[in-house]
RNA sequence: GCCCUUGUAGCUCAAUUGGAUAGAGCGCUUGGCUUCGGACCAAGAGGUUGCAGGUUCAAGUCCUGCCAAGGGUACCA
């Protein structure tokens, strides 16, 4: 609707003020507050001052030749004070939406194909440490930006780059050898877990005793030159921490297209190293290898150590370079910390100085902390893994609704919607018992709205109707509401597509959900003796599960049709 | 030191990217099931948007200064 509309607001702007027309991107419209309609645009505030007469004057103008275009989407144009023009949708409009969303089902909502080809790489995790709440939200907020970005036409590649070699592997591979007998750890129930346990170990070790961490830089030299048992024992464990990931992702509901390990990256840019160097992007500089940045801003960035060994930029950059050539991709979109945003700009400026001067995107989110306020670190142990959070919250759902089947969902649910609610510009300060909240605005809030749907739904089938569908008996306040922000949907994902703020999703969610509910309490949809509206109000129930249902599965949430 | 981000109701967060009367949830006060599921609904109280200036038809949003918190800043990722 909003691009028709643009579309009938620039033609009346050609006609009217040849001279003065601008872009028909630019003609904004937005959402006006209650009351005023369901679109809004400021173009005669903006176009006051070139037309030179007053903003009131020019909107007058452009709402009597709006009317005269308008159709019979609209069912009134006004102006108001001190310029604005607002346009009501007829009632007849929005009870005909009813109908498409329902012919379109899970395809409402859906761009035509851009022709545009968009990687997203997210999760990034690391081997032989723990995955943590804090890779939780990489994880949502990446996953949502893919089926976002699939829903909006994007030809979309996701992403996954693992930490599998470098500092942390060494120290892990050192303490293994040194406090654990292969016995000891092969029949470990949890693997995963006991690598990020002996990891965090062995880093406090380290940091503490000079003979440890003398002992800990030959093991390192000695995996780095390819030493096989050191390999082999890598290899085996590094397989561990896969296999755990693997499980994590299919809890979660999300898959990868591709998968890159530093491992790999790394022999890559070694092998890149003498080009660029050639090239004079980076340069040599107290033993290590460095690209000098200063004048762009950017400080600047080691790519690799003195001793030769290989730092994370040294694998960016030829993975970036991979992205565009062998994937073609148009578009790179990184999703990581926050932290990692200076480290981005300088690769970006890097691959722009190398003639890749395509379109990258780091999307940084602010970091998870605890309760009180001391930032995880696997370094230090202190960490929340996300297994532990699930049982956790799974376990107070579970006393809370003893009789529920979906326990998995719901809880899902309810962590993903509190990950996903805040703008990834605000830390997540997170205490489990306080933060996942069942009621309120909430995963299982939303979930329950659809319960209730599919309540109707079902009994329906048991009731017998007598009577037309009459869609145009849809004229109750809280009907038309509803619709109203059906309606929005597929602005929405276009929307998210372009700012990447996966927050408006869960808003969306319970926005749609509250409208619901209230709907619900107001009008009764299974009414033997108003048969005609209840066929109606059946066909809106359909739309709204439809619409809610999608919501929920760009965030990677399911709902449970009982609750 | 320099750079970046943040500061909104008692608490946790929104605000269509410069638009109209700054909105939700939690908590608090009050009301609602002989009814399609009360994990719900309806109503109320609660605000000098950190402080002080500036820009313009219009500022929580932009510019300047200050205060506070966090992060980054040459061998972590």
């Amino acid at each position: 609707m909003k691009k028709q509309l643009q579309k009938i607001i620039y033609d009346v702007l050609l006609k009217l003020w040849p001279d003065s027309v601008i872009a028909i991107e630019d003609i904004e419209l937005s959402y006006p507050p209650k009351n005023f309609g369901d679109y809004s645009t400021n173009i005669a505030l903006k176009l006051a001052s070139k037309v030179k007469q007053s903003p009131m004057a020019v909107a007058d103008k452009l709402r009597k030749d709006l009317m005269k275009n308008k159709r019979g989407d609209f069912k009134l144009i006004e102006i108001a004070k001190p310029g604005h023009i607002n346009f009501y949708l007829s009632e007849k409009y929005l009870q005909d939406l009813i109908g498409i969303i329902n012919e379109q089902g899970e395809e409402y909502g859906n761009s035509r194909e851009k022709g545009e080809k968009v990687m997203i790489e997210y999760s990034q995790p690391n081997t032989h440490k723990e995955f943590h709440i804090g890779h939780l939200r990489n994880v949502s907020i990446g996953n949502t930006l893919v089926n976002v970005s699939r829903k909006a036409g994007y030809d979309t590649i996701a992403a996954n780059y693992i930490g599998d070699t470098g500092t942390h592997v060494a120290k892990c591979l050192w303490a293994l050898n040194k406090f654990h007998t292969s016995e000891s750890f092969e029949e470990k129930n949890n693997k995963a877990e006991f690598l990020g346990k002996v990891y965090s170990d062995a880093a406090q070790a380290i940091e503490g005793s000079e003979e440890n961490e003398k002992e800990f830089k030959e093991i390192q030299k000695k995996f780095n030159e390819g030493d096989s048992k050191l390999i082999g024992l890598w290899k085996k464990t590094r397989q561990w921490s896969l296999d755990d990931f693997d499980s994590i992702y299919k809890k979660l509901g999300v898959s990868f297209d591709v998968c890159f390990y530093e491992s790999e990256e790394e022999i890559e840019g070694k092998k890149i190293l003498p080009e660029l160097l050639e090239k004079k992007v980076v340069k040599k500089s107290k033993g290590a290898v460095i690209a000098d940045l200063e004048q762009y801003d950017l400080g600047i960035l080691v790519l690799m150590r003195g001793d030769g060994s290989v730092l994370y930029g040294l694998k960016d950059i030829p993975l970036a370079i991979k992205k565009f050539t062998k994937y073609k991709i148009d578009r790179s979109i990184i999703v990581t910390d926050i932290r990692q945003d200076l480290y981005f700009q300088q690769v970006f400026k890097i691959l722009e100085l190398l003639g890749f001067d395509k379109n990258t995107i780091h999307i940084g989110y602010e970091f998870v902390s605890l309760k009180d306020g001391e930032e995880m670190s696997s370094r230090k142990g202190n960490v929340v893994s996300a297994r532990e959070l699930f049982s956790q919250v799974e376990e107070k759902i579970k006393k809370q609704f003893p009789e529920s089947v979906d326990l998995e969902k719901i809880s899902l649910g309810a962590i993903k919607f509190f990950i996903l609610k805040q703008s990834s510009r605000t830390k997540i300060e997170l205490d489990i018992d306080e933060s996942i909240k069942i009621n309120g605005d909430t995963g299982p809030y939303v979930q329950y709205a659809l319960a209730r749907m599919n309540g109707i739904l079902e009994k329906q089938k048991e009731i017998e109707l007598k009577g037309e569908k009459k869609i145009e008996l849809l004229e109750h306040e809280k009907e038309l509401e509803l619709i109203r922000k059906l309606l929005k949907f597929p602005e929405l994902v276009e929307d998210i597509a372009q700012s990447y703020e996966v927050h408006q999703l869960p808003y969306y969610a319970i926005k749609l959900a509250d409208l619901f509910h209230s709907f619900y309490h107001e009008c009764k949809v299974l009414d033997e003796k108003n048969a005609n509206r209840s066929l109606a109000r059946i066909e809106l129930v359909k739309a709204a599960k439809t619409v809610l249902t999608e919501t929920l599965r760009l965030m990677g949430v399911s709902a449970p049709n009982k609750m």
